[in-house]
DNA sequence: GTGAAAGCGCTAACAC
DNA sequence: GTGTTAGCGCTTTCAC
């Protein structure tokens, strides 16, 4: 930072006080148009730059918000963020960006920078590694505004906004239904994360609307890679009564069972459909193309962005409020992979 | 922000000034360890937490750099932006995150908040939409250091971090004519993009190096899309002699090729090869899978985020200094798409 | 509608 | 090795 043109050297050549420049600039209803005018036009032409580091000090807001997410490089997190930049950019905030790299102990540094920064507030998605969760308890204590987004914990009252896991999985199975599968099988992922476990929850309620019968043995529990897609593959041929149709928790294992289900000549969709969870981008583009459900991620870090605002604005009136949880409904995106019976 | 602890506080309970108690915790030499252990304590002690909004007002030191981007969503830039920072928060620098969303006047609001927020330097990649770049230029007489990756411009004499887009066109190339390719086509992107020049004029070098004769009617221009590449398909099987390999500037342009080839039952490796540019996710899953120029994306952030430092920490000494460019190793990924005679 | 003056929390030059 | 002092550039009472 070099020597800058500051709101003292605008009073100076105008003859008025720092005081006055300062209300001139922000608009202030107090001050005479005419000097507004006056104001701005001299800061246009000695080049000033206001100094939002000095404004942040004294007036106590940053104007800034604390953005936590595993990494930019997945895709999920990428658009999220958009979302999220989309909204404050228009509002005059600025995002302060830390990765956690799914490590916890960078979730906590990243939570003291934010600290120090003093963000208005902070958007955060769980590091996979993180089970204790005091760190962002911290932040009520300090009543800093906190929503999390995506990957929260169940017994930790803040607020989130997610989709309605359920309710996809739910809608994914009840589409293999429609379209004429009978026995239909699921990949399910880690159930400490409320995410699967809602997935799978989903896939069980679907069954038992359509009076399906449920069989634990079509059940293949793995870690959603691919690879785990191609083992669940092996596992189901492997079953005395063979399923014709699997949703799994996520698009990479969807791809590794249509990998499996490849290698073994299996017509898809019309022997066997296959919906996944994500809809990643290479599931367009794939053959079979692949079905899945969208989580409108773009909308998610928009709406976690918004709730966040909202927090930080009205925090400044009232103190208690209740907590608010957003869930954002999941798409089905219908695509070769299920298009059995459909026109598409 | 909350009343909270400050250095006062701390100097107060310890009997000590203010003064002492922030060169403590900055672990300034010339204070006695045993003071430093106790201020320490004392923090830890009161729960202080740094304003680091005071400290860079009053240092001049912001510790904080800009990044602006078009898009988070695109997996490019999520890649490159994660590279950044790595090193930056390894080296206790924040990220301010700004989107331009390929608008050059979002661009320039962008190096405003920038501006305002009195950042270290600036990390950029040029917005589609920008032809003109005034707004650039303002920082360099501002002192403050700019790096820029990926996009840039020809005659803008700013250090750069790119990959080397001719030489990756040229082994993309180079490889179709090891295999055994003999009439090797080019589907090339917007030119006033210095990437899609260089790789066109990669892809030239490669024939001239191997003495193969260039035929324009092999050069087919378009916007890179999937159907762009479709299109190509199309007008390559329409000429007199058609060509049996291609080279796309782009990934997405390349699938297209690959859906285009297989709809006329071409049969990909043996009869027709295809390579493209970006190593995007879906190559390695599509099928065939595509081979494809890596871009190094991560490494490309952490690059240009290192050039940037060095730069900042620098300009404290130095003033003058020669512009550096930096140009990565573009690296071959050789997937189905072009496997043949090769044993994967 | 504008001025005067204090101070946000920190750092750094100058003492000794 | 530590104290003293003076701000960084801005906002914000409190005047009138």
């Amino acid at each position: 930072m070099l020597k800058s043109i500051t709101i003292h050297d605008i009073a100076r050549e105008l003859k008025i006080t720092s005081g006055t420049v300062s209300r001139a600039l922000n608009d202030n209803p107090r001050i005479s148009s005419e000097t507004i005018r006056l104001v701005k036009e001299k800061a246009k032409e000695l080049n000033y730059q206001r100094n939002a580091i000095a404004s942040s000090l004294r007036s106590g807001k940053s104007h800034t918000i604390g953005v936590m997410i595993p990494s930019a490089q997945m895709n999920f997190f990428g658009s999220v963020v958009r979302g999220i930049e989309m909204i404050s950019s228009s509002l005059g905030l600025n995002i302060l960006l830390y990765q956690t790299e799914e490590s916890t102990s960078l979730e906590k540094k990243g939570i003291e920078v934010f600290l120090e920064a003093k963000v208005d507030g902070i958007l955060a998605s769980i590091a996979k590694e993180t089970t204790n969760y005091s760190h962002f308890k911290d932040l009520s204590a300090k009543a800093i505004p906190l929503v999390l987004f995506d990957r929260t914990f169940a017994d930790f009252n803040v607020p989130t906004v997610v989709i309605d896991d359920y309710k996809g999985a739910f809608n994914a199975t009840q589409h293999l239904i429609n379209v004429g599968y009978k026995r239909i099988a699921h990949v399910s992922g880690p159930q400490q994360l409320s995410n699967f476990n809602n997935r799978l929850r989903g896939y069980l309620a679907a069954l038992r609307a359509n009076e399906i019968s449920i069989d634990n043995e079509l059940i293949y529990s793995g870690d959603l890679s691919i690879q785990c897609g191609i083992a669940s593959v092996e596992y189901f041929f492997g079953l005395k009564e063979i399923p014709d149709a699997v949703f799994a928790a996520e698009d990479f294992s969807a791809l590794g069972i249509i990998k499996g289900l490849k290698d073994r000549k299996v017509n898809m969709p019309n022997d066997f459909g296959v919906i996944g969870f994500a809809n990643e981008t290479f599931g367009e583009h794939i053959s079979p193309s692949l079905s899945s459900v969208d989580q409108q991620t773009v909308e998610m870090g928009k709406t976690a962005a918004r709730l966040l605002i909202n927090m930080i604005n009205s925090s400044k009136t009232e103190t208690s409020k209740k907590i608010q949880d957003i869930v954002l409904e999941p798409l089905l995106k219908i695509r070769e992979s299920t298009a059995i019976n459909l026109a598409l």
